[in-house]
DNA sequence: GTGAAAATGAACTAATTTGAAAGATTGTCA
DNA sequence: TGACAATCTTTCAAATTAGTTCATTTTCAC
């Protein structure tokens, strides 16, 4: 057998069992231990996956749920800041739709019971809210866009344009003057028919945001209520927004 | 078995059981209780979990999750069994129905990537699914019923009524040869859609649920194709069943 | 075929992990 | 509170595993 045709083996097998000794692999490919340690320091070198004591195990587990929501931890503390100032803005007892999003997320934590109902597409926000009575929570339906836990496609948008809300609390890839615009083309008509349902528009925007375009345009400024932002972003972005009449919170 | 799958394990015993002794998980990972101290000081160090005297305790009781579905150790291994025996009975790329339930839960941990869409009304079961690209998962909308993380409501009504799979694996609060009844009453238009929209349905009831009836009447023993139980299920009551044309698998 | 280079397996030492036993600490119950 | 049992920490020898070296085998170009 070849070298590469047995780090493939290796490698392939670790897919299914995430975890292996070197007696098990060097049975199962029929080489001494010996060789199996040098392939396997070989593809760690490769990253492929990690050498442990006895044996070898698969670099990126399986067993790991929406991973992003807590450890995205890419201006974590902007993101915190930001979902407190939005939370602050809502009223109590005030219908809240709740985009999905990391920033969004964040919103979700600090809203508390705050609001009498909550809809949301994203799976983390609805875990979140999962076992508090007091607030009632409504779930779009959807297919579930994977590592994300967002609820897309058709159903999601039925469902939502069914309902109100007073607020809703968006997310999205980028703002420029000519609007906002999002990375997932799937997450457009959602976002749109979220937009439709709410009285008052919110949109968390961290400084990175800011003078980015993203792939799909998702809406004008003007369907814009209050953008909320941390303290980085750009002065110069913000006073323009500010004379279009969008309402600019800086949070922290 | 190599020291991080033993940890690995350890930390997932738990997610089950939210507490386990020493002498338990000594017992399970097959190693000395002194390995297992070590193993619990570096999984606290990791913040996976917290030690206690005689034992450790899950880290993240909180209200972030639907742990209590999983936790539910009330005939834990009949469970896990069910589980796995439902699992066998799914043919591979079949679109499944997954009800609510404690039971059905486990199902869907054995299920791996066998259907190839699964359409479910319960978040702990979404949210199993949430990170595997390789099954399509169709979430039900509706409002959350606190602390079950069941999806309820019109919507999840509605949005069932659209929708067509190969199997339903349901659950239930008890079975006479009357028929299948549950407790709560909302479950019950829904869990009625499941059945309409599916070709085969497989029940999952533990022994417990034999012989027992509950509040709102469901359906028929007629329209059950497969029930699945336990060793411990009363002989005589599944003697009845059989005669009746239904299919009982013993699980274990 | 022949020889050089690479790969392999085995032997050996160093490092790590494990299990058990000692004494120290904590928890329980009268 | 005090005594007793259970649990924890520390320590150390034994077992396992890693890293290194070297002789042997295989591979490949000529």
């Amino acid at each position: 057998m070849q070298a590469e045709e047995r780090q493939f083996l290796i490698e392939q097998h670790l897919q299914k069992v995430e975890f292996a000794s070197l007696e098990e692999l060097s049975e199962r490919v029929d080489v001494s231990v010996s060789t199996v340690r040098r392939d396997l320091t070989l593809l760690e070198a490769k990253g492929a996956l990690r050498r442990t004591h006895g044996g070898a195990r698969l670099v990126s587990p399986k067993s790991d749920e929406f991973a992003f929501t807590a450890r995205d931890t890419h201006q974590l503390d902007e993101k915190e800041a930001i979902g407190e100032a939005v939370a602050a803005l809502i009223q109590p007892n005030q219908g809240v739709i709740i985009d999905a999003g990391t920033t969004t997320y964040h919103v979700a934590k600090y809203l508390g019971e705050k609001a009498s109902h909550i809809i949301t597409n994203s799976l983390p926000v609805a875990n979140h809210f999962g076992s508090d009575n007091s607030v009632e929570v409504l779930v779009t339906g959807g297919v579930i866009y994977p590592r994300l836990g967002v609820l897309v496609g058709p159903l999601a948008v039925e469902s939502l344009s069914g309902m109100h809300a007073d607020v809703a609390v968006m997310s999205a890839g980028g703002i420029t003057l000519d609007g906002i615009t999002n990375s997932h083309a799937l997450l457009i008509d959602i976002q749109q028919a979220m937009l439709k349902s709410a009285q008052q528009i919110i949109f968390c925007l961290d400084h990175t945001k800011f003078n980015r375009r993203s792939v799909s345009p998702l809406c004008g400024l003007d369907a814009i209520d209050i953008i909320v932002t941390d303290a980085q972003a750009p002065a110069d972005l913000i006073a323009e927004l500010k004379k279009t009449g969008t309402e600019v919170v800086i949070a922290g």
